[in-house]
DNA sequence: GTCTATATCCAGATAGAC
DNA sequence: GTCTATCTGGATATAGAC
């Protein structure tokens, strides 16, 4: 027998262009006015038939989010090393903000519980959890401990994320904040490791 | 003629009740769940009668938009006296911290953009600006001034609100790091009025 | 296996009778 | 003011063509 499954390959391919076009529609007409008709329609199906390949339209938005999370973890895996923990865990904190403010709809998905009875799936909750495991890490690594200083980090990153996706879309009214900001939590929770060490 | 219009007084009560029902349906289900047909059917009406009160389904979130603002604003002016004008900083930050964290689906509609094709009304909007004028004078009475400032004042704020509404609704969490958050904002623009100044 | 056609059910919204 | 009737459109399921 064959090698290759062309009868899957073709069918994952159509899935990804499903994906991508309902990323386009969705970053056009906000995350909740995602409509079968109009996502088939970009890809020259009728609606019906996209329930071939995804059982409901929740299955689409899981999809996507596990996307998301794939992407925001390979960002946070496939840096250069860096030797000083702290420059490590104030590069973490740009990536993590650069990744929610260049797609707002993304980071909508991803931390905002808006669409009404969507919750993501077991697996896509996982690569969530795991996210946040390189923050802790991160902080580890400086001599940071306690789950307080996790929460106040969230915080203030994820802070500065929520206000310039609010009130700025797509600008850097809040971004430009982060490094004054991360001196604020530094001086805070003074690190152990590393160059800033006191 | 009379001087009470009894029946503008009445269809004022409708709209009224037709708002609290609204407030609860979608404290039960979620701000987008929101359904003309459940809506009337818990006033006692068909869905069709209440276009009779709101042109429009948005008309509904608009008026709870301004209800919501107008709560954050009679909360901030009817405020106690209080001398010294870093306590007053810190009281507004803790009052507008409480009021996002104790109704979350207020908070979703006042302050995240989820409802496609729902923007407030410029009424509803000027309300909004007005309370942001509260942390402006908040800020400068305590000698503290420039827009960074604000800026940061409010991302490390809301951001506490964002977090906890997000990941722990209905909790304290985030809420609890908010003395700690203001204690690192208050270090890094230091109060030239009232206690703390330096 | 994947498409089209069709049907059901639930939205928001409007027209017009009373 | 509230109703009935009706329109448009979206989600979803199924039957059947090929």
């Amino acid at each position: 027998m064959p090698v290759r499954d062309r009868r899957a390959e073709r069918r994952a391919a159509t899935r990804a262009e499903i994906l991508d076009a309902a990323w386009e529609l969705v970053r056009a007409d906000g995350l909740a006015a995602l409509a079968m008709r109009s996502l088939g329609a970009r890809v020259g199906m009728r609606a019906q038939s996209l329930y071939a390949y995804f059982p409901a339209k929740h299955a689409i938005y899981d999809a996507m989010f596990a996307d998301s999370t794939r992407q925001l973890l390979d960002r946070l895996t496939n840096q250069p090393p860096l030797d000083d923990p702290v420059d490590r865990l104030r590069r973490l904190a740009r990536l993590f903000l650069g990744f929610c403010v260049e797609d707002p709809v993304r980071y909508q998905l991803l931390f905002q519980r808006t669409i009404p009875g969507f919750e993501p799936g077991p697996q896509s909750y996982a690569l969530a959890v795991e996210a946040l495991g390189h923050g802790r890490r991160a902080l580890a690594d400086c001599g940071i401990a306690g789950g307080r200083a996790l929460d106040t980090f969230t915080g203030l990153v994820a802070g500065l994320a929520a206000q310039q996706n609010a009130n700025e879309p797509g600008g850097d009214r809040w971004v430009r904040l982060l490094d004054e900001v991360m001196d604020m939590f530094l001086t805070r929770y003074p690190p152990t490791q590393g160059r800033q060490q006191q």
